[in-house]
DNA sequence: TTGTAGGCGTTATCAT
DNA sequence: ATGATAACGCCTACAA
């Protein structure tokens, strides 16, 4: 039919000059005389140019473009974080690739690849795990990458984070005033570093108040409200009259689930979740939290991201947030 | 430092073929030697060799990448469709691009044109408007666009929604039972063709009712949870004892709202919201809802998408889905 | 079945 | 300040 497609050679002949000097101005080189510059301008805007930035990607091998692996988008934790990145990446004029990993390591191994094959400067990666394939991909990379929300253990990858382990000691120190049995809720991977680090600081807080450790208080369940419903009867029935959760879909299935067999919240029983998303204010009562810099840890993370592409020196590979806790009425 | 960039050249040296060869094994051409493929492939392993996304869309004008445009990826709602989207999208082998529009017509545009300058195959768009620039942009491109929950009153473009006319209509009767007054709560723009669908659907219902339509009880806000508390003292005022709410954050921040000032759900107010994603379980008492397809909305825009880019012909551009009402605590 | 050569639309390096 | 002219990494007729 109509091959319109409309090029910097077109623009060059319209404006009578080289597509050199249209190259130029397109890329504010300041080596063009103002009114050539002018000329070219507005040629562009009479043919209505538009650079294609997959030529460009190939010719200046930046493509300005960022991959975000994310375990699930709809997740209300994961889209905080996929917000602030992306709003640093615009502040920035990166355009974000995500995709979805769906929290599976060969799905994470896989779209690793098509973005690294896509030829994005840099990868932000979120997930609960750091698998061995998934690092190994890494490691033979040279796109640059930081973890955001994701602790890696071997301490190799750059990464945002705040101090899971001390968070959630905390949070158990927080329970351990009323309760004696208080049970940990984990997300699908248990051995996830992440989750090791909230074991550990739960396993530390219920040893300094003398409370011993079982098993059975542990939990492991996949980040959904439904899955955070089903638990409630288990939870229930391990005895444990407190709970620290680790996401926030879960916890209010959790408690809606409780309240559902008539467990008076927090009068029978206390939660404390982890994100402080937007939803722990839906609930009624409101849901206790530890408070993490959702938005920033994503922000933070991009702009991490910004100074590794740009070969910038960077103090610190390793940061950690300051969190907090939020008060609600899940809690005594 | 090291150009270990490895290319399509380097694999044919090393399999001892020409680079033609590699290209069709990786494109899964059928004309070549099993024998030959076989050793291609070998290599392909041994060198650790991947495809350049960027080179390939360059010489086939094929980026396997759409673009989507989201007002706002952490609203539950659109998160839902960008779900739906991304899940067929990958089905396809599709990568999705995505783009925060914030709801503002500027950054539509603006984001619209360096997806399109990225090459993007297609274009899925969600937005609650759909304004001339944006239409006159859409309008002299030749890169697919299917509209997701978002309706063109010109109907030019492909879409896929539902019929909020007639799903307001129905939520309004179904308070109307019980009320006199009436609020309908739109999201940030009223003149979005979305959002006179709905007007004109409450309208409809109220005249049925013999009810009389006042401006009074039109409230128009920004679709968030916030935006929805603040919303609850002046709902409140305008004397209504009940309302239909466009956006589920919206009537959960309402909700809670009128709650804090001690109005009793259902019995004092009663609220339907639109959209039955997850948080309307979340809330005590539940929010009654239309129950609007999220997944599947935007499930079939790309799927619709697939067939625009793959140039199959289509029966039907202009596809509803069946809504459905789902009763819960907030109303009698 | 396999190889050769000419693009794809820019950027970037030299000259001029 | 401007213009040729190679790359960039791959696809795709066209030949062989």
């Amino acid at each position: 039919m109509d091959n319109e497609t409309i090029t910097i050679y077109d623009v060059a002949r319209e404006a009578g000059v080289s597509m050199a000097t249209v190259s130029r101005v397109i890329n504010r080189n300041q080596n063009v005389k103002e009114a050539t510059r002018r000329k070219v301008l507005e040629v562009i805007e009479r043919l209505d140019y538009r650079p294609n930035a997959v030529a460009r990607g190939l010719a200046s091998k930046k493509t300005t473009t960022v991959g975000v692996v994310i375990p699930d988008i709809s997740n209300s934790y994961f889209a905080s974080l996929a917000r602030g990145i992306d709003d640093i990446a615009s502040m920035y004029k990166y355009t974000i690739v995500i995709a979805n990993s769906d929290d599976d390591a060969d799905k994470e191994v896989q779209v690793v690849n098509t973005l690294l094959s896509k030829q994005v400067d840099g990868l932000v990666f979120l997930g609960h795990d750091l698998s061995d394939e998934i690092r190994s991909e890494f490691s033979r990379t040279r796109t640059p990458i930081v973890l955001s929300g994701t602790v890696d253990h071997e301490n190799q990858l750059p990464s945002v984070n705040i101090d899971y382990r001390l968070a959630t000691h905390e949070a158990t120190v927080a329970l351990a005033k009323n309760n004696q049995r208080i049970a940990l809720v984990l997300g699908p991977m248990i051995d996830a570093i992440n989750g090791k680090d909230r074991l550990a600081g739960y396993q530390e807080a219920l040893s300094e108040h003398g409370l011993s450790f079982s098993e059975g208080l542990v939990f492991e369940t996949k980040y959904s409200y439904k899955d955070g419903l089903k638990l409630a009867d288990r939870v229930k029935s391990s005895g444990a009259t407190a709970a620290v959760v680790a996401d926030d879909e879960v916890a209010v299935g959790l408690l809606n689930g409780l309240i559902n067999n008539g467990v008076a919240i927090p009068e029978d029983f206390e939660i404390i979740t982890a994100n402080n998303s937007e939803i722990t204010e839906f609930t009624r009562p409101g849901l206790s939290s530890i408070k993490q810099p959702l938005y920033d840890l994503g922000a933070v993370a991009m702009r991490l991201l910004t100074k590794l592409m740009n070969k910038e020196a960077i103090d610190d590979q390793h940061v950690i947030l300051p969190h907090d806790f939020v008060k609600r009425g899940s809690t005594k």
